[in-house]
DNA sequence: CTATTTCGTCATGGCGCTTAACAAATTAGT
DNA sequence: ACTAATTTGTTAAGCGCCATGACGAAATAG
């Protein structure tokens, strides 16, 4: 069984372990991590300082981190201080690495990426996987990240874990997918059909993408709601660093939010659901463009050669998602509202009607709306990220798989 | 983050302790604590297995929480098992207690609970405080206070917190009353204007009232979104035991959520929101009543002899509210819907229509919808439990303060 | 009445951090 | 250039806190 990722800190109450002295040295090894993972190369003085523990204590907890092969020394800093310089210590490129898997509707992606969040080896192959039963799917996955874990061994690091991101609900044992309407699978366990020996975890694409955008996005705060759409209309949740992830595992799903209750029935039961109007299809459909490939990069060309029929569908969108956001604006006060995946690249067709819509219903208060940096790649890196950061948060239970 | 979220109290310890043997201390005398007050007199080796330390340091645990008075020993236990009984242990019924009030649109309220959860003291004004100037009447609550302190005193506790109900928002720093439309009060910090010798705390009525419903409702889940409405409607949302704030201290905030976005223009800006269906004022419109004293009590009774106006109204009005709770059950994916406060009191009539609609638009998964049992009491409860818990969860903080 | 079981305590020990002192490496001052 | 001051990293001693193991106490089982 495998240690949850991404979970509460391990300094973070709500655990049932004892509260024991190698308890503390775990949690204490990995705020070490998580300081010079952070911080740049820092030296044990400055580490002892911003953790509060004497440069004694440090010195013991870095000498394991090192022999652990998960810090490195770089040797003395250049001093630009009075004093001894110190030895810049930083997170380790040759140690454990995490492995990344994305399972696109149209294509697959795996990734490596380093302690120091370096990608370091990737693999991609194109093409549709829209109603392609799982097995040779996800074979073909597992040859790429065995391509990948090849390639990662090569450069000097060993996979420390897997995980796969999904275009559908994941249930919350991080294994079984319950529902991904775009490649037609129904409650499957990927677990037995991704016999890398490694441990593996799997989620929602839209969950890790929000992950990225905690992780790696340029000011993200701690608290904000992300929205990515691909085919239907992702959403996560992330409160004080935390991915909110709901009884069943669902939380964050926005595309059936109501925003016009006697709109069109919906596949879902209800009316007027989101999706009814910022969904691919219906935005496709307002727009006057027929299904294919690459939906996304198509609307965004016509928008930007000025098509106002796709820009008058784009604005829709951005209307309907305003009011479905502000109805979790008001639930959730997040501090900001972080716009990625496909949507990105339409930001700027669908942003001024939905931050009018959401200043307009906020009033004054409102929420800050961004834009992803990351754009579709977010669910990978979050992927990758995410067992890099599971060694961050108990960089013991690391040391003891060699 | 290492604080519950809900523990606002001014002594809570900064975030980023360094973790340290003291620290490890501290949160095992607060485990002891939970678990003794959580499951009854228990004896010490029942505690050490439960917590999963040895008899001997729970021992030492013990003794300290016994000499500060937070823990009280029963005597022998009288057992049909073999061997020789244990001693067993309450959490002490005169120690710290936990001082609630509560600022109503109609009363004033203050009560002292004990480490058990008891009641030990009350003390409610009645009449109007609606548009009074904050001065005199928090001049009555502080009367109130000293009452109930002084009742406390005499049966041997004493007052280890204070944390005020009000019916509004609350900024973060949990002393300033940003807005309280039926007092009109604004921008109002309470600190000095309740010159009670205590630790201050001020939060919204409806998130004490869903930590109300966290801590002593009958089944209540750890996650779960509270519903309540007093002129307003207010709500909460509680994330794995945790009540969520938000940015601003304004989470939970039901009110304005979009339900029908093309709908009747609301004060707040926007169009349609859910207090224009089922705000107590629009309730009363739609039923026909005149507004006036008690109007809660009205439409139960008019509804409870069958007024087709006034039930129809309450039909609308959980059809609005199920339209609104769509969303959010969709964003968050709680375990429940609690409906509470004023609202449990008309619960025959608006669940029907509540639960159809929710039931309707979330397909199958759902969620489930209780009432509850705590009604109109939760917040003054919940403020007082606020300061048990802080009690709870920090024993040493209190034991420096002798 | 004895054997067994469980509880609470005590003495001992180990682990992990702190304190204090020191050598090493740099800058600042004369 | 040389000394004083400053900062780093290490080492040894010490203390706090929990684990271990043994013990007497108090109950039941036979």
């Amino acid at each position: 069984m495998t240690a949850p990722l991404h979970e509460a800190h391990p300094s973070s109450p709500g655990r049932r372990l004892p509260d024991t002295q190698q308890g503390m040295r775990r949690r204490n090894l990995a705020r070490v991590m998580h300081t010079v993972s952070a911080e740049g190369p820092l030296s044990r003085a400055a580490v002892a300082s911003r953790i509060g523990l004497t440069r004694a204590a440090v010195s013991t907890l870095v000498d394991e981190l090192i022999r652990t092969g998960l810090l490195e020394e770089l040797g003395p800093e250049r001093p630009g201080r009075v004093g001894r310089p110190g030895s810049a210590l930083t997170v380790s490129g040759r140690g454990p690495a995490g492995i990344g898997a994305e399972i696109g509707v149209d294509h697959l992606a795996v990734c490596a990426v380093d302690l120091r969040g370096a990608v370091r080896a990737r693999a991609v192959r194109h093409g549709t996987n829209r109603g392609r039963p799982p097995q040779p799917v996800l074979g073909e996955l597992t040859a790429l990240v065995g391509q990948v874990v090849a390639e990662a061994e090569r450069e000097g690091l060993w996979p420390a874990g897997l995980a796969v991101a999904v275009p559908g609900l994941v249930a919350r044992d991080a294994r079984t997918v319950v529902r991904a309407p775009n490649l037609d699978w129904h409650d499957l366990d990927l677990g037995p059909l991704i016999p890398a020996r490694l441990p593996l975890t799997v989620d929602n694409e839209a969950n890790f993408g929000s992950l990225a955008e905690l992780w790696l996005g340029e000011a993200t705060p701690r608290d904000f709601l992300h929205v990515s759409a691909e085919i239907g209309i992702g959403g996560a949740v992330v409160v004080d660093g935390r991915l909110l992830r709901g009884t069943h595992g669902f939380a964050g799903e926005l595309g059936h939010v109501p925003v016009r209750p006697d709109g069109p029935e919906c596949a879902c039961g209800g009316r007027g659901c989101l999706e009814q109007y910022a969904g691919e299809e219906a935005v496709l459909r307002a727009a006057g463009l027929p299904p294919g490939q690459d939906r996304v990069g198509l609307l965004a060309e016509r928008a930007a050669q000025g098509d106002t029929e796709v820009r008058d569908a784009l604005g829709e969108a951005g209307t309907a998602l305003g009011i479905a956001l502000t109805g979790a604006v008001n639930l959730l006060d997040p501090q900001a509202v972080v716009v990625g995946g496909a949507l990105a690249a339409l930001a700027p067709w669908l942003l001024p009607s939905l931050e009018r819509e959401l200043a307009r219903r906020t009033a004054g208060r409102g929420c800050a709306v961004a834009v992803s940096r990351l754009g579709p790649e977010g669910p990978l890196l979050g992927a990758a990220h995410s067992v890099v950061r599971a060694v961050l948060d108990d960089p013991a239970a690391v040391a003891e798989r060699v």
